[in-house]
DNA sequence: GCTATTTCCCGAAACGTTTTGGCTCGCGTG
DNA sequence: CACGCGAGCCAAAACGTTTCGGGAAATAGC
């Protein structure tokens, strides 16, 4: 006992810094630990004068609950965790933000990871929240993450999927995004009625399975306008800037210029914009543009981009709901939610001309 | 004792998901609790029989540590946390991307938190990650953020201030950034060298700091031109678009309007850009337009923007070494460390309209 | 063969909370 | 007066780690 004793005071000496815990608060207010624990989290019997004498100590100490200890004694943290391919493409800063504005309402904290859209990062950020003993977590996988390696890495946590969902059978507990098929076809269909009939798809990674809904939902629309999809006008990018601006070339320079190109996210579309005004090529009259989700300096951009619009905050704060609702062990909302997406027309389509 | 561990046994039964604990490791590779810890944390003597025991008992029962308790018999995390004003601001994302490689790389992880640049949201953010107790901060404070506020809730947390630095005196360990006087007078010298006289500005809030320094600079630039400051066309406004759009309306249908504006942040500027095309004045010919921080998409503007780049992944980086190396008792970089900026010249200025 | 040293392993304490059960008053009730 | 009861408080156990001191067995030194 003495022993341990000697051991306890050399370790406070260890740290320079000193957090001020619970027990200080207790002496300094001459109470017990316990009375103490059930003030803060006010609760139980605490008379009304030994609970001010502890919430001066409080004030008077600058005591912070150190919430290791309580995540541990608790065996939760009231937190959940969000991870996102790309924290630069504004859809998901507004997805993440609208998670963290939910889980705020529902008194959770949200921890936040940015993949890079790379299964090696996402990889070490759900390991890390595991690690944190995060409640659950809300997931946008990186492109090349099938579902069963994250699975095995957090163990059983509850994950909900947003936006892109797991192509392989995995185990979650909600979903939400859009029915990405109907709103490619409605998008197709758009440019379908403006008289295109070579439209151009610049599509990211299939292992996102966004993607390839987005590109069944395009073939569908031409099927049902009766015109035979030219599969070498489909190219398959990386969902980045870049790969846009690559294939948006490809798309131009090749053998027959479609007279619109679709991209199924935004970072391709403003890759594909580029490589128009590289080309010298005027956008809408010379080639058409029609790109997937907004983003706040859209209309900055000249032409004004024409778009399919995703309620992204929506999207955050239903997943956010879905997992804390699980988590609480509260029924919730039904589970695939689809929201409504929306075409926003501005001035980056026009009918192609004639030849 | 008996009572003991049927208490233990009802907590076991009442948390539906379990994790498994170091002790379950131990008990299947057939060690003691102390030698697996001493395995995992690869340390100390175990022998290569046992060690290769414990590693099968790990994988099979897939442990993952619990950072909770690990932390908190620690004391110390072995984390940092990094809170920005707006996520939204790829300035910011850079900023957050560079501290979290370099944070990587000296084996911490990072938290990140999104203020949106309002004192209210920082604080729950420094507060959750202090009872997260992380081993300390870099900051970006929120503009209507004192210095004084934050020391209160953070107690001796080490922080280090990036890009912005507390106007009050605060206690910090280092700060980073650039300067922002020289890098405005630098900026403002070019819009002199193209004959503009009548430059107005618009800044943000003066309760960051680098918006003064800025316009500090701006008015050194002229003194040393021998032009007289006009305070009428310095408009103060908050660092987003909204405010780059009213003050950039404001100074353009004012009486005397300016031949070119100088932004002082990247979201101003392309609020100020609407202005001008809503207004239907020619970017640059009727009007330049110079903005601070670089954006990947600045030059899919039209006008391609001309912008003061600010090195925002190196401070980000920087920002997270000078922390680390104070936590870890390290001796590091001098710390007020001011990185260089670069003018980066594209199409939004140019000499002014003789008259 | 006896001791000193190394090698390998373990028990127990501690980190800062929350919760449970029990203790002590003081008071009303039969 | 005995008794129960509720209000107010507390001691101690537990959460899952790491570390420290020490012990047993094997090895080396003489």
């Amino acid at each position: 006992m003495s022993k341990a004793r000697i051991n306890g005071l050399r370790w406070k000496r260890k740290r320079a810094k000193h957090h001020v815990t619970i027990r200080e608060v207790a002496k300094a207010a001459r109470a017990s630990v316990s009375t103490v624990s059930a003030a803060v989290n006010n609760s139980d019997y605490v008379s009304p004068n030994m609970r001010s004498r502890i919430e001066e100590a409080i004030k008077a100490l600058r005591y912070r609950p150190n919430d290791l200890a309580r995540g541990l004694r608790l065996q939760t943290t009231h937190s959940i965790a969000i991870v996102v391919p790309d924290l630069s493409n504004n859809f998901y800063i507004e997805l993440v933000r609208g998670a963290k504005d939910y889980s705020a309402s529902a008194n959770y904290t949200v921890l936040i990871g940015d993949s890079r859209d790379n299964w090696e990062e996402e990889r070490n950020y759900l390991d890390s929240f595991h690690r944190r003993r995060v409640d659950g977590v809300v997931r946008v996988p990186a492109v090349n993450a099938a579902g069963g390696k994250a699975r095995s890495i957090l163990g059983n946590l509850p994950v909900v999927y947003a936006d892109r969902h797991p192509l392989v059978r995995d185990s979650y507990v909600g979903r939400v995004g859009v029915d990405n098929a109907r709103a490619a076809e409605s998008a197709t269909r758009y440019l379908l009625s403006l008289g295109h009939r070579h439209i151009g798809v610049i599509t990211g990674d299939p292992s996102s399975g966004t993607s390839v809904d987005r590109v069944e939902g395009f073939t569908r629309a031409l099927r049902s306008a009766k015109i035979r999809p030219d599969r070498s006008l489909i190219h398959t990018g990386h969902n980045d800037m870049e790969s846009g601006h690559f294939h948006a070339m490809q798309l131009l320079t090749g053998a027959r210029r479609p007279t619109a190109i679709f991209c199924t996210n935004n970072m391709m579309a403003l890759g594909a914009l580029a490589a128009i005004q590289e080309i010298g090529l005027a956008c809408p009259q010379d080639i058409s543009l029609l790109g997937f989700d907004d983003f706040y300096w859209a209309t900055l951009l000249r032409p004004r981009l024409t778009v399919v619009r995703q309620p992204a905050r929506e999207i955050g704060m239903l997943a956010a709901r879905l997992l804390i609702d699980h988590i609480d062990g509260r029924p919730s909302v039904p589970s695939p939610a689809l929201l409504e997406t929306q075409l926003i027309v501005r001035d980056s389509c026009c009918p192609p001309k004639k030849e």
